[in-house]
DNA sequence: AACATGACATAAG
DNA sequence: CCTTATGCCATGT
């Protein structure tokens, strides 16, 4: 069962573009409540759709769990699907560089009111 | 209801 | 940079 929350919290990180990356705080902050950046990555740890690796997007239940890191640009250490690697590797895909397991916020960051 | 856990954030040492 | 400690929220036992 797919609570409020989650829905909201899915509905954000649906919304990050390819080669942009949000912070769990950010997308907590999005979806209604600064404070639920633990259970964002609680959400994520359990989401049913994680990404489509080559397909093409169609399903809306996509969620791009991978343009999600921390507030400091770190890489989850316990990706779901893969682990820190299949992060790596999904955003070095739309070429988003990952250095030591960390992404230039600076660089990547998504910016809501610029889209 | 109580307690433990987690893909977090922030502050402090 | 790293480790602790504290606070948050949602889940699972």
């Amino acid at each position: 069962m797919i609570s409020e929350t989650d829905m909201k919290i899915y509905d954000i990180v649906r919304q990050i573009p390819a080669g942009k990356v949000a912070a769990y705080g950010t997308v907590a902050e999005l979806a209604g409540n600064r404070r639920w950046a633990q259970a964002v990555g609680n959400a994520l740890h359990r989401n049913p759709l994680p990404f489509s690796l080559e397909n093409d997007n169609s399903s809306d239940m996509l969620i791009p769990c991978h343009r999600v890191v921390n507030a400091k640009g770190r890489l989850a250490v316990n990706f779901a699907a893969g682990g820190i690697q299949a992060q790596t590797v999904l955003l070095e895909r739309e070429n988003v560089h990952v250095v030591q397991n960390s992404v230039d916020l600076e660089l990547y960051a998504w910016h809501p009111a610029e889209e």
